[in-house]
Order: C-alpha cells, then sequence, then structure tokens
DNA sequence: TGATGTATATGCATTGCGCATATAATTTTT
DNA sequence: AAAAATTATATGCGCAATGCATATACATCA
C-alpha cells in the first residue's frame, strides 16, 4: 500500500521535530522563545508582527515574548528609523551566541539521525525531500516560518528559496505577458 | 556539504509536523489531547503513567487531560480489575469516530505533501525513511511515542515495531549465549 | 505485619495565552 | 490640510494548562 509511506513518514518528521524541540528546550525556553531566536537570527531588523507571524502566536503574546527575552538581555528593542510605530528587533551579542548554540545542537541531532546513510542516499534523500519541500510550501511567509530553525549558514542552495525565486520569475513572466 | 541535507531534511520535518499539528487542533484541542486520543486508539486499556509518557507531560498533568477528555465524553476511566490502584482508560465511541478522523486528516495532509512522487520514488523514499526510523529509535516506550498519531490500521509492515522486535530477538540470542 | 514503593488525585501558585482595548504613528480620504 | 481609517505596539484582564508538593489508596516485599 503507498498510504504506508505517507504513515511513516509524518512519524519520522514527527519524531525528529520532538528530538529537536526537547533538546533547544532544554534550558527553560519555550519553543517559541527559541523559534523567535531562530528567526531573529537570521532576519535581524524584524519587527514583532513578522515575528508574530513566524512563531504563530498572537501579536499580543508576541509583545510579551519579545519581553521576556528582551529581559533575558537575548534581544533588543529599537525603534524603527523609518516607521515610528514599528519595532526593529534584533540579538544581543549573547543572543547571537544562544543562536549558534542552538544551530549546533540542532544539526547534531539530525546528523545522527541520518548517520546511517551513504553518499548516494544522501543524494537521493536531498533530491526527494527538496521535491517535497518545494511541494508544501505556500507562500514568503510559510517560508520563514519553515526555516526559522534552519541552520541557515549551511543551507547554501535552499530549496525553499529557489522555489520561491522560481515562482516570482514565472509570475513576472506571466503579467509581462498579458 | 553533506550538512545541508540535514538541515532541509530537519526543515522538511518540522513543516509536516506543523501542518499535522495545525489540522488537528483546529477543533480547539491541544496537542496532549489529540495524542491522547491517538495512543488510546491503538492501545485501549492503557494507564494514565502510560499515557504522561507518550504525551510527555508530567503525572499530575495528564491526570487532568483525562479529566477533560471524560468531560467532553471522549475518554472512558475504569478501575482496573488487576491492579487497585490503576485505571484503566479507552475511547468512547465518540472518542473513537474522532480518533478515525483525526487518522484520516492528517493521512491527508501527508498525501498531499508526496503527491509528487513516483512509485520508485516512493519506494526510496519508504526505505529511507524506515531506515532512519530504525537509526532514531530508542525503546518502547519512544516507540509508542513515535507513533502517536500513526494510522496505525494501514501500517501493516510498521519499522518501528519490526526494530523492536529484531533488537529483542537479538537480546535472547545474546543471553542465550552466555 | 510493617515498611517501602507505586498509581492516581488534588491544592496551590505560576505562567503563557487570547480577547478587548488603549495609544501612537502612518496613510487615505475628502 | 484636516479628518477618518488603518497599522504597529502595548497593556488590562480573565482563563486554562502546567509543575510541584502532597494526600490517599493499593500493592509488594521483608
Amino acid at each position: 500500500m503507498s498510504e504506508a509511506l505517507e504513515n511513516t513518514f509524518g512519524a519520522l518528521a514527527l519524531a525528529l521535530t520532538d528530538e529537536v524541540n526537547a533538546a533547544l528546550g532544554t534550558d527553560g525556553f519555550l519553543p517559541s522563545e527559541f523559534e523567535a531566536i531562530g528567526h531573529l537570527g537570521h532576519a535581524p531588523g524584524l519587527t514583532i508582527k513578522d515575528l508574530a507571524n513566524t512563531v504563530a502566536l498572537s501579536h499580543a503574546a508576541t509583545v510579551r515574548l519579545v519581553g521576556r527575552l528582551e529581559a533575558k538581555e537575548l534581544v533588543l528593542r529599537e525603534k524603527s528609523s523609518t516607521d515610528g510605530r514599528s519595532v526593529t528587533l534584533k540579538l544581543s551579542s549573547n543572543g547571537y551566541k544562544l543562536y549558534k548554540n542552538l544551530l549546533t545542537q540542532r544539526q547534531e541531532i539530525l546528523s545522527r539521525a541520518l548517520r546511517g546513510l551513504n553518499a548516494d542516499e544522501r543524494k537521493t534523500l536531498t533530491y526527494l525531500s527538496n521535491r517535497i519541500l518545494r511541494e508544501i510550501l505556500r507562500n514568503e511567509q510559510h517560508a520563514f516560518r519553515i526555516c526559522r530553525l534552519c541552520n541557515q549558514p549551511i543551507c547554501e542552495d535552499c530549496p525553499v528559496e529557489a522555489e520561491m525565486v522560481e515562482r516570482e520569475a514565472r509570475q513576472l513572466r506571466l503579467s509581462g505577458e498579458t
């Protein structure tokens, strides 16, 4: 049966996500907290609204989340220079250390999971996994959400970004034709 | 770089898990709640302690969780016949309907994600994904946790179960040799 | 039988959450 | 240019789920 693959693949996804979340949560951080650190590490200068989307919380809850991270001196809040309403967020130096640390921990867990695969298998899995990622990607906000815990410095040919670029090019061509 | 695979595979796992959790949570159920429904659907007769392990909550929190599900008439609490301290849990008929419903929703999400793959690719992905699942499996409790949302009726040749069986056989052989 | 261990249950305080609302800044409308 | 609508952030409030400490009932072991 073909449905068995879907099922076990879902179980694998769940198990890996569990492990990463458990590891990143060990120092008392909530998922929304380390996810915020991740996104801020990737994209300094975010607003609270951007962050709210990525961590999937209400705006109000995200304000408090940022407040907690600020209190822990991991995140810096600044007034935006272009929009007086907005707040510009970035990691403090401690926050950046934590960010790097989280990325490393996650990478290690995932490496352990895949350690049994040889070079050919890795190539195949890369191909398939990229295809699936491109399939499920919805829009740019979703892209940020998918990549919120990514080891971005390592992810040179990000399939999510490639797919976004391709879609935009397709859009442009379509609107140019009419 | 080989590390890129680990990273994107982790992102894919996270994205799929997000989607499943979002879908199963739409009717106001917490993750721990639909996970409990899942585990109880697979293994009626569980105790609260068993459940606490699977949903990764404290025992106290699991007692309340079961209380909530009982109040919603999804779960039935009975005194165990063999151990007067234990409570035996099972799904009510409404609970079972919900269980089936959750499995279907999850299956649909995962099917959509994999719909681009052809038969060969599915075969390859099945092989690789099973290998990884076997690699990360820790023990029986972990097996229950990994499979907590699985579409068990469909998962005939469960790789997690197969791995557990193999390990036990190996253990037996070892203890027999000495 | 008495001591220890285990399964469940509850009191209590904490805390993160969403909703409603407030404030301030920007954009749009007229 | 003034007024109205919109947007970004912040806060008051009540709710609900959590963990810790503890209580109770039963089981096991010495």
